[in-house]
Parts: structure tokens; C-alpha cells; sequence
DNA sequence: ACCTGAACACCGTTCAAGT
DNA sequence: ACCTGAACACCGTTCAAGT
């Protein structure tokens, strides 16, 4: 592996791009033109390089996308001040986290081929599951209470994510509208009854509401 | 438009490959060897044709995508009983959608490519909407309550879908125990006091637990 | 150690022509 | 109306060789 960034004896070549100069080329093709624009053979190009020197670099095309997200997560994630009530902690830190995900569309296609987040991460985690035992429940359960808004937070930016895209898209829009239009209310009355309102309510940002309903609800004695 | 399922007079060439003839086929494909080998050229040899005579019958491969959820949902959801209790309804028909993506790894490509569910999935959220304005709700409330249940779910299938393909991958899983491994109790005690639980804990199926945890938040006032 | 050129084995999709 | 062949404009990655 020649990826370490340890300081070593000046042996053969000196190096022409470095693995920093590889990230951040990525990074801004990905921020400026979108994650599927971000080809190995745009960005050498990109950089002054052929394909095969990225591979000096980085493992291959996926490792590069968790490099990406490491670094995102390390520059967007800044910590906030939390509140004393240990309930509140927890909102605050996934709420933090939910924000810094939602300002950055690629991220669905990298949270997909990984999972979760870098190291700078972590001290969300921490804040979360200690805000969980601070209200009561069980180290155990405080991990379980976190798996479960992390699945609520990842589903909301995936879902919204594809959502805003599909907008984009006329056919599938009208589409929508139609099956909503024919519904028969014999069969599915509650749909039927907001069939007109759905759009705008679907389209309603209600992420902070359910994480305040499932933190609630976890912390609620079954 | 050619994709009609309408008969019609029976005008020009007769066709040889049917839409449904793609679908099933494709289908086929991608139950056995997983959607990335699922390419309109593989398809084509497939069914004994020329990649653009598909182009015929499916607008073009994200189309045919879609097309494969619908058919996956038709054929896959199957209506459960319902309990009497309507908080137990939204629980039970969240379940059965669950339950029924969970057994399908390719799915998620398709839900973030497109975003939930086909026609056959509306009755499973007219129950679940129905319960929750059943348990107090209203109408809008239990919209909102339907968004949340959504998000947590898809999440959960989207985060434990990549876990398990990256369990593949040695190199990660490694890197991860490394990180666990070496975490500074004065930074992050929580985390390091579960560090070495961390990977069973995560690995458990805790769908229902959360489920039941996010309806009961969602049905208390706050 | 680091980089290059050429090649391998593919993609999705369009266009013009055939039956 | 339906299908074909050839082409366009790409991919990620490997291999062998160069400096």
C-alpha cells in the first residue's frame, strides 16, 4: 500500500499528485457537477494525469467515494453547543448529522455503497447513545435507540434525496398525480380524502417532528 | 408510445418480444445474479434479441427498473391479517412492507433511483394511515405520521443492505474493528465502553423494536 | 516509486435502414 | 410496427513497460 502519508526515505520518483490533490479534485467536480459526473478517467484528466496514476492514489473508484465522504464528514460536521437535558442532546446531535447530510445530495449514493460515516462521526454517536443512557435506558438499549434514528435520518435523506431528483421528471410526476386522481374511495377512503393535498404535504420538511416522535417513543417504557 | 397493453388492430410487423416477456426475463436476471449484472445488452442476449429492441418496450433502463418494482410489490405483497387495535394495524402493514423489501437486496438501487412503491403498496399505506387517524390522529398528523414510518423503514433496509455487502469486504470490517479498538475513553466513553459488543449489537434485528418505539412517539402528544 | 500507453471487456443509447 | 447493425461516446481496471 502506497497510501500512507507517513514521511519516508526519498526513495526512487518523487510523486507528481498526491492523494490530497486527488480528493480534492474529486470534490469539486462531485459538489460542482453531481457524484455521476465523477468518472476515474474525468478526473485524471482533471488533474493533468492518465487513469491509471489514480490508482497509485486510491484503491479503487468505491474507495475513493468513502475517501470523499471521510473528507465531507470532517469539514461539514461541526460540533454544536448542546443543551444540558439529555433528551435534547440527542435531538440536537442527530439533527446536526441529519443537516449535514441534507446539504449535499451525492451523499445518497455514498451512504448506499457504504454505510455510516467517517470517524468524525463518532462524536455524534457518542453524544447520542450517552444522551439516551442519561435518560435511562440501558447501554444496550441506547444502541439499539441509536441504530434506530440513524435508520430514520439515512431514510429521510435517501428518500427526499430520490424525491427532489424524481421533480425533476415530468412523466413519473404526472404520473403520480394521475393514480392519485383515480383512487376510489371505497377502497382506500383515507387516500382518497387527501389525494389533492398529498404533494404539498409529502413535500413538507417534518424530519425534526418524527426524530422529537421516535426519541420520545424510545424513551418511553413498552 | 408503443408500451399499450390495449389490443388494437393488428397494424405492421407482429411483435416477437413482449414487455412482459422483458420484465419476467429481467426479472430472472436480477433474483439470480443481483441488478448490477442486470445490463440492457445482457438482457438482450437473453431473450435472443438486439439490445435495441428493448428500447421498444421500455422507455430505457431506469423505466425498466421502476417497471421491476411494480412487478416485484404485485407479486411479493401480500395483504397480512389485520389486528383489531389500529395502533397494531400501522404496526403489522409497516411490517409486511418491510418484510417484503428485506427479502429483495437489489431493491434498494431501486429505491433511491426511484422512490416508493408502486400501486400495489397504496393499500398497506392506507391502513397505516388509517390506523393512526384510528389512534387520534388527524388527517394531516397521520400524513406526516405515514412520512416518518417510511423513512425509518427504508432507511433500515437501504443501511442493513450495504452492511451486508460490506461484511464481504474484509479490508473494511478490519478497519472498523481497528477504529473500535482504538478509541480514547475520555473522548468517547460510551463508545469505547460498548466498542467491543459494537458489531453483534448492530448486527441484531431491531426493526420491530424501533417500529413500535417511533408509532407509540407518534401517537403521543407533545 | 511513480507514471504512461495500450488494451480488455464492457456500458446505455441514437440513428438509419430493413421487413 | 417492430426489429437489426453499426456506430457514438463513454466506462473501470489490468498489464507491461518506461523513468
Amino acid at each position: 500500500m502506497p497510501q500512507s502519508s507517513a514521511p519516508r526515505k526519498a526513495l526512487g520518483r518523487p510523486p507528481r499528485i498526491s492523494r490530497e490533490e486527488v480528493i480534492g479534485t474529486a470534490r469539486r467536480i462531485v459538489t460542482e457537477e453531481g457524484v455521476d459526473r465523477l468518472t476515474m478517467r474525468r478526473l485524471a484528466t482533471e488533474i493533468g494525469s492518465t487513469p491509471m496514476a489514480l490508482y497509485h492514489h486510491v484503491r479503487n473508484k468505491e474507495a475513493l467515494l468513502v475517501l470523499l465522504l471521510d473528507d465531507y464528514a470532517a469539514r461539514a460536521l461541526r460540533r454544536p453547543e448542546l443543551p444540558a437535558h439529555p433528551r435534547e442532546r440527542v435531538v440536537v446531535a442527530a439533527a446536526a448529522i441529519h443537516e449535514a447530510l441534507a446539504a449535499c445530495p451525492w451523499i445518497v449514493e455514498v451512504l448506499t455503497a457504504d454505510d455510516l460515516m467517517s470517524t468524525s462521526a463518532l462524536w455524534f454517536v457518542e453524544q447520542i447513545v450517552d444522551g439516551l443512557v442519561g435518560c435511562g435506558l440501558s447501554l444496550e438499549q441506547a444502541v439499539y435507540g441509536y441504530r434506530a434514528i440513524w435508520y430514520y435520518t439515512a431514510g429521510e435523506i435517501v428518500v427526499r434525496t430520490t424525491a427532489s431528483r424524481r421533480r425533476a421528471d415530468d412523466d413519473r410526476a404526472t404520473y403520480r398525480e394521475q393514480v392519485f386522481g383515480n383512487l376510489d374511495p371505497d377502497e382506500l377512503p383515507r387516500l382518497a380524502q387527501v389525494a389533492d393535498r398529498w404533494a404539498p404535504l409529502t413535500a413538507e420538511d417534518t424530519y425534526l417532528d418524527g426524530l422529537r416522535a421516535l426519541v420520545a417513543g424510545l424513551l418511553t417504557p413498552r
